[in-house]
Formats: C-alpha cells, structure tokens, sequence
DNA sequence: ACTTATTTTTAGGCTTGTCTAAAAATAAAT
DNA sequence: ATTTATTTTTAGACAAGCCTAAAAATAAGT
C-alpha cells in the first residue's frame, strides 16, 4: 500500500513534477518561486520527501522524482484534470475558474472516489485546458491532441478543449454546439485567410477563422 | 465577509452542533468522545472559538454555538449533505460508504462550486440518509419526513431516502424501481401484519412488508 | 458539611510546516 | 586564481493543533 501524503507534501510533488518537464533538474529557487514561498522552507520539505524515497536528491544539485514520486504525482495530476472536467463538463464553470477549486479538489485522496468520477464522466481523455488525463494507473494516453487549424481534410475528430478562455469566443463557440466532446471533419481549407470550413456529423457546416481554428483543440479519431 | 475556517475549526463545529441537538448544552468531555480527541485538546480549540465569536462559552459551565456560529455549522453541513447526495445518486456509492468521502468534501468552501452542485443535483431537499440539506442561507426545509409505514391512504409522496443499509435489501428495492425520488401512495394498510400496498404513478402496485415501509422515508407532497 | 470522585482547565511538550537571519557551498567575474 | 555574487543549507523561532500530567473547579456521597 502506497502511505498517504500530506496536502503540503502532494503540492511540493505537483509542482517538482511539473517543472521538472521543463528542465532537466529542478533548484531550490525554482521550487520556491513556483509555490510562493521561501528556499529554507524547500531545503526541509526535500528532506523529508528525499526520506520517504519520492526524490532524488543532492544537496546544492538539485533534484528530481524518482520513479515512486512520479507515480504519486501523476495520480494527483489525474484527480486533478479529472475534476476540472468535472467543474465544466458537468458544473457549467468557465474554464478560468476551475483551477482554483481543482486545486482543493485534487488532495481528495479515495481511489474508489476518484475511479468512479472518471467513470461517471466517461473517461475523458483530456481535461478542459487540453492537457491529458493519466488514468487509474498512473499513465498518461499517447494520444495526440493538436489545434483544429492542423487537422487534416476529411480525418473525423472530436473536439477536447478551447484553449483561449474569452467568453466572447466560449459563448460563441457553445452557441454553434462547438462544445467539449462534438465530432468534426475539417472539409476545406481557404488558403486566403487560413479559414476552414467544418462539417458535424449531422452534416451542418461552418466556416471557421484562422484564430478560432488555433484555439480549438481536437482529437483525431 | 465571513472568514474561513481551519479543517479543524470546522470539525468542531459541526461536532459540537450536532451534540447540541441532543443536549441543552455540550460538555467538553462529550465533545472529545464525539472527536476522539482528549479534552485538554477541546479547551484549547474553545478558547480560539469563543475568540472568534462562534461560540457561548462559560468555563466549566459547557457551551453552544452563537448565532454566528450555527450558521457556519448548518452550511457545513449542506456541503457534507450535498455531496453525500452527489455521491449516492450521481457515482452510484452505496449509503455506507459515503460519509467517511463526504466528510473531506465538505470542507472545500466555494460558494460557488456547492451552489453550483446543488443546482446539478436538481436542489434535492434531503440527503441519502434522509437527513435535510440546508439551503444556501443555511435554512433547513420545514418539510416533513416521515416513515412510508406512516403515509396516510391516497397522499402522493416522494421517497427521499432509505434508511437500513443492508445492500439485499437496496438491490431488491432498486429492481422495483423504489429509489429516491420515486413518486407513490398507500393504497391499502393489512391490518393482519401492517403490510402495505403502494401504487406508482404508472399506476403499477406492489406489496410491502411492515419491516420495508419503516425503512424507507417518504415527503408527502 | 466535608471528603471523595469527576470534570475541566492550565502548563508544558511534540510535530508539521512555515519563516528570518546567518553560514556554507557553488558559480561568476575580474 | 582569488574575490564577489548567488544559491542552498543550517540554525533557531513561531503558529496550529494535538498530547500527557498536574492543578483547579464542580459535583456526588456519606
């Protein structure tokens, strides 16, 4: 059996998970920066996570997760995603607003809970910003997600996220029934302006701008 | 603007309003029973309490909530309630596992996300225990609950809850279609062992036993 | 009423997670 | 290569929330 962690010991793991994409070994600063607090208070939380084997650590080198804290960190990151899809899918909240409350949500640690909602919601893939979602085991889908502007003619689709959070455009967007979850083909591409033209399932079509095309995620299927 | 409460500030006064109901004035000894925590710890956390203004408190003499502080508690427990309800009727949790779950939810404080739920859930009144849920001022429903072996002849009603817990029992009652929010009436009491016969909208009838209509709890309509 | 038992509070200590200030290690600069 | 600047760690302190043990207040028993 996994222990179970603090809320302040998931959210360092969350984080070091995090910007450790982006660099090869995350700093003391870096860490500090990112959760708002100071050096001395990072110095003492690594030691305890290094402790608990979550970290590999070398004092003034900088550190990692090791295979066990990445294994927690993605889990957290799945409740996490989860939840947002959750809060907009189901809730009807914009997708600036539910970071805040995924951020509370995610510490919430029953599995059963958290297999159920992903169940509940139907295995969503990615979550409402476009990143994906790692399932019940940690691992996160190969699939490729890329902006409807680079889809392909003719390649059937479904739409998994808006990115730009204007709620000109996301009403907009909901008023055509370009939601989360619709199915797309891209028909025509005017090489003009870069508009596309889009045609649903129900064989209702749309032409769409270049900015709106880039905003909007898809899924090929 | 009211100020948040630590976890365990909210878990005592949920505590302490619940010990309320049963007693003209909770003891510190009771308090620590219900907490399972020791009463050296009950004094201290009363202080910062009664510092706060949630709390009548006489050293030596027992205490209350305040005003104040009920409202706190009552919308406390309109989040557990809410999720509770989420839980059972959303993630198909069965009743005995959704208080230990319910008891982290409830301290997630967005306003915004409990109203929210609430409207998801279609504002339900009553909890899968059958317990009433608060509304958004912390009022409870006057509305009454009452065991179906007790629904006069011919008054419409609406199950709001099931209260043993024995997972044969709520299998046989789910394949009869008997789940909260399932509209009825009695049609006829058998005064030989006060079974019942109840008839759905869709005017289909079954038979009860006295043992089955005390368990579920049904809101006249 | 006065002793005994119970309840509650105080006093002091521990853990977690934070902080500031100072020391030590590493990196940069001349 | 040696000084200077930056980063990281250590040392010591503090708040929240819990604990045990002892003292104080209240309640019960004769």
């Amino acid at each position: 059996m996994s222990p179970n962690y603090s809320v302040a010991e998931e959210n360092y793991i969350k984080s070091i998970y995090h910007l450790q994409q982006l660099s090869e070994s995350v700093s003391t600063n870096a860490l500090a920066d990112h959760l708002k607090s100071r050096p001395a208070s990072i110095t003492d939380m690594l030691k305890k996570l290094h402790a608990k084997g979550l970290l590999n650590y070398n004092p003034y080198k900088g550190f990692r997760l090791s295979r066990e804290g990445n294994k927690v960190a993605l889990l957290i990151i799945r409740r996490h995603r989860l939840w947002e899809f959750f809060l907009v899918d189901q809730l009807q909240f914009n997708w600036e607003e539910v970071h805040e409350v995924a951020e509370e949500l995610e510490h919430i640690r029953s599995k059963k809970l958290v297999d159920k909602l992903d169940a509940f919601l139907g295995f969503p893939k990615f979550d409402p910003h476009g990143d994906p979602i790692p399932d019940n085991n940690g691992k996160i889908s190969a699939q490729q997600q890329l902006p409807l502007s680079n889809l392909p003619l003719n390649q059937q689709a479904v739409i998994t996220s808006v990115q730009n959070q204007a709620s000109e455009l996301l009403s907009f967007l909901s008023s055509q029934n370009i939601i989360i979850g619709t199915r797309l083909e891209v028909k025509r591409r005017l090489s003009f302006d870069n508009s596309i033209e889009i045609k649903f399932k129900n064989k209702q079509s749309l032409t769409l701008s270049e900015q709106v095309a880039n905003a909007i995620q898809v899924n090929p299927l």
